[in-house]
DNA sequence: CCTAATTTGTACGTATGTATT
DNA sequence: AAATACATACGTACAAATTAG
């Protein structure tokens, strides 16, 4: 039998306040008391009701402003659920067993579906990279390997400006580096992403080396950077047969 | 021109901490020194002290345990992404304009694939549960509403035990609602999905009330509760033409 | 526009409780 | 059993942001 901790006093103040906003008895969009008032009421000393305060604002429900007060935010605790990833390829699942070859980069103007998409105006040149991913392939007794399969053919976009590193994109050589340093981790601050699936047309089934028709898992990404300005769009086709797109998501505590 | 704000010492001391472990002065799986000791080199108050120390540890570089220290855990920030969702039908995406109808409920014994599934030792006896999700439909002049077009076909899994609840699944009555008390979002504490492309075949492209061979998004969902343990496991096809899956992944800051 | 009052943020000190070694 | 280390909790003071007037 294990004995059960007890319940620390700032965990009882945050549980109150909690119950209090769920109970509607501090409204959304209204304040709560002030941190020396809480502290009369509840007769705790200062750092315990922030400690409390702390909690809440963690779980979402209020949001503190200095010299202004703490106003609730939402009177349900959202339930948060964490994805870790160390880098922006674990996030896409592609790991180092694959490699991403260059199938060519062109600018074009983004006609209205593609301007829209990427918040720019109509006609705004637009840089078009698109590339293959394939698995590693197995070594040969030589040292060199074999060609992997290919499972996922990726189309990017990105807007032509500046123009220094519109050329860095449009040459060969220099387009995928300048292309993962947009998509820097420490510069991304949020990412939209969604899933659906397609049957493959022609064209991208002849580059997965499949069936036109065969079902591929589409994968459409938004990054966007700390400031909330679009970095670039991503879209892509993965082969059914060799991709799962596989996350944990973890739930985190009010 | 914004002034920048002055870095307050509980953040400088953080910083130095994170400098230190990146650059391996303080090695993954040792000690940081103790928090008195820290206070003295950094000639700083416990309290600012503690301050950075949480920056570190709810940014996953260290952990702290009462009694005996603080451990290095990481040498590289991770990078979090954080999902928020309301409730689990957000998770699933499912909102308030579908409905889910029951379409069967049966118990079988597990066989190897689905047992491997479930943690459960093959044989075991599961309750499955069949589904259909449409759309809600138009209203009707009457008050009525036309049928909605169905989008996904859902199996869930769970064990036959407890045999209470057996009972309830195996009951057309009560298994929605014995499912979804399973699931409330209080209880779990972790959920691993993928995401894969299918052909449908005739029987689930009948049931979606499109054809054989359709592309499908199918999500497979293991949702465990706060103590590891699987409560049920739910593979959902989707009508391509129907349904995508979006989320939003927010970066969080160390 | 400026001032004063209010409110949270930062930072110090001290004492005691509790888990670990 | 004793020492160590983090957790909880009281106190105080001043800084910085906001708001009211």
């Amino acid at each position: 039998m294990t004995q059960n901790k007890k319940t620390p006093r700032y965990r009882e103040i945050a549980d109150g306040l909690i119950a209090d906003i769920v109970a509607r008895r501090y409204a959304v969009g209204s304040s709560l008391p002030a941190e020396s008032e809480l502290c009369e009421q509840l007769q705790a000393s200062r750092h315990t009701v922030r400690e409390a305060l702390r909690i809440l604002e963690e779980g979402g429900l209020i949001s503190r402003r200095q010299g202004s007060g703490s106003e609730v935010v939402a009177d349900t605790p959202p339930v948060r659920y964490r994805q870790t990833v160390d880098t922006i390829e674990d996030l896409l699942q592609y790991g180092k067993q694959s490699r991403l070859s260059l199938l060519g980069t062109r600018e074009l103007a983004a006609h209205a579906a593609l301007a829209q998409r990427l918040r720019l105006p109509e006609g705004t040149p637009v840089i078009e990279l698109r590339g293959l991913r394939s698995e590693r392939g197995e070594a040969r007794a030589d040292g060199t390997r074999l060609p992997g399969r290919p499972f996922a053919l990726t189309t990017i976009w990105m807007s032509a400006q500046p123009a220094r590193r519109r050329d860095k994109l449009l040459h060969p050589d220099t387009a995928l580096s300048t292309m993962l340093a947009a998509l820097d981790a420490r510069t991304l601050g949020r990412i939209e992403q969604a899933f659906t699936a397609v049957a493959l047309d022609a064209d991208a089934a002849e580059q997965l080396q499949t069936k036109k028709g065969a079902p591929s898992l589409c994968a459409e990404r938004a990054y966007f950077d700390k400031k909330g300005a679009l970095v670039l769009v991503a879209r892509s086709l993965h082969r059914a047969d060799l991709f799962r797109y596989a996350t944990v998501l973890r739930h985190e505590a009010v």
